[in-house]
DNA sequence: TTAGACTAGTGAACGCTGTTTAGATTCTCG
DNA sequence: CGAGAATCTAAACAGCGTTCACTAGTCTAA
C-alpha cells in the first residue's frame, strides 16, 4: 500500500523540476522576465499545471527565497575555520561571506534583500526564520565582542549588525544595479566599508565630531542608544 | 508668423502633461505598474499618442529621473545654510540630505539609485550630468576636509564618498524594501551609519584590527588605497 | 484657391504577461 | 466494475508595451 508514498514522492519531484526550472530562468533571465509560461515550458507541463503546485508565482520564489537564506546559512567549507578566527576578524569574515553571496548568487541576493517587485515579501519577511536565526546569531556575537571590550559599549549589538549589513547591502545593490563607475571594484568598496565601520565601532571614539551646533532638519542629533 | 511657436508650445505643455501624469501614477502605483495605458488615460489621450512624445515607457522615467537630480541638487533654503556650516557638520548635513530625499521622494530615490526595472539605466547611467556633478561636488569637499587633516589621508576622497554613500544607499533599500523590524527606525539607523562612517573614517586610527592571519577568501586583506 | 505634404491622434492589432475556468483524462479505492 | 478524487490541458480573461494603417486637420507652394 505505497500508493500514497509514491504519489507524494512523484509531488515533490514534480514540485523540485518547478523550482529547479524557475531557478534557471530566474537567474538567467531575471525575475521579471521568468514567466510562468517558460517555467512550464521547461518542466513539459502546461501553464495552468504549474498552479496545481504553487498558488501563485509569488510563492515559488519565496520557495527559492527560503532555499537562498539556506545557501547563505548552510555549513560550508569555510564555516569550520570560521570559528577558529579571533572574534573581530569572525565578525568580518562573516559579513563578507555576505556580500561575497550577493556576487555568487545576485538573484536570490536580489530577491532576499531588495526586491520590491514581489509585494508579499514584505508582508511575509518576518516569516523567513532563517532571516531572524541569521541576525539573531550576529547580534550575539557582536554583543560578545562588545563584553571583550572589542567593540564600543554605547551602540546596541543589534545596530551595530545593522550598521555593518547596511553599508555592505548598499555596494551590493550599487553594483548589482550595474551604477558602478568603470574605474571602481565593488570588492575594494566592500572591504573598505567593512574596514572603516569596524573601525568606526571600536571602542573610545566620541560618536560625533560636532564643531558646530546642529541644523534643525538638515542635520539631526547623534541617536545616543 | 508664430504658428511654429505656438505649435511647439503646446507640444511641450501636452508633454509636460504625460510627465506629470506618470509622475503621479509613479509615485503613488510604482513603476511597474503605471503602465502607458493609465498614463494615456490620465492625460485623455490614447496610449499610442504617447509614443509621438516619448520613444519609450523608459524614456519617460528616464526624463522623470533627470527631475529628480534636479530636485536632490537644487537650491533649497537649507542650503544656503550649508555653507556657513564647519567641514565636517556640512558633510553630514549633505549626506543627511541624500538620505532624507529617499524619504520624500522614494520613487525618484528608487529609479535614480536602485531599480534595475529599466534595463537600459545601467547602459546610460553616465549620461545624467547630475550624478557626476553631484559625486565630483561631495569629492572635492571631502578632499578639502582631508586636507585640512579632518578625514582621514590614506582613503582617496572618492572612495570616502562611497563609503558614507553606499551606508546611507544600504539603509534608504532596506526601509524602502519594507525589510525593517518593527522595533527599528530607519533615521536612527542613517544617522548611525553617518556618526560611525565618519567616525571611522577619523585621522590616525589604523584601519584594521588584524588580530590573526588572514584566510584566504573569506576574508581578504585590506585595500590600501 | 486648390493640390500635396506633413502632422497628431486614433482604433485595432500583435505578442506577451499572470491567472481562472471548464472539461477531459487518469488513477485509486470500495 | 463504477464512483470519485486527483491531475492536467485548452481556452479564455484582463492586463501589459508597442506597432501599424488610417483619418482628420493644418500648413505650404503652385
Amino acid at each position: 500500500m505505497g500508493t500514497k508514498e509514491r504519489h507524494e514522492r512523484d509531488r515533490e519531484t514534480v514540485r523540485r523540476a518547478i523550482l529547479d526550472a524557475a531557478r534557471e530562468l530566474f537567474v538567467h533571465e531575471g525575475y521579471q522576465n521568468a514567466s510562468i509560461r517558460k517555467i512550464a515550458e521547461r518542466v513539459e507541463y502546461s501553464p495552468a499545471a504549474i498552479y496545481g503546485y504553487f498558488p501563485s508565482k509569488d510563492d515559488i520564489f519565496f520557495a527559492l527565497a527560503e532555499e537562498g537564506f539556506r545557501l547563505l546559512c548552510g555549513e560550508t567549507p569555510d564555516s569550520r575555520h570560521l570559528e577558529a578566527l579571533a572574534p573581530l576578524d569572525r565578525l568580518r569574515a562573516t559579513f563578507w561571506r555576505f556580500y561575497k553571496f550577493s556576487l555568487e548568487q545576485p538573484q536570490y541576493f536580489a530577491l532576499m534583500f531588495v526586491d520590491r517587485s514581489v509585494p508579499r515579501i514584505s508582508r511575509e519577511y518576518e516569516l523567513f526564520s532563517f532571516a531572524r536565526d541569521l541576525k539573531e546569531r550576529l547580534v550575539e556575537h557582536v554583543r560578545l565582542c562588545a563584553e571583550q571590550g572589542l567593540l564600543r559599549a554605547d551602540v546596541p549589538p543589534v545596530v551595530m549588525v545593522r550598521l555593518l549589513t547596511m553599508g555592505l547591502l548598499g555596494v551590493a545593490v550599487f553594483r548589482l544595479s550595474d551604477r558602478l563607475g568603470s574605474d571602481e571594484n565593488a570588492d575594494d568598496l566592500a572591504r573598505d566599508v567593512l574596514d572603516v565601520t569596524i573601525a568606526g565601532l571600536q571602542p573610545g571614539l566620541p560618536l560625533r565630531c560636532q564643531t558646530t551646533p546642529c541644523l534643525d532638519e538638515a542635520c539631526p542629533d547623534t541617536q545616543v542608544s
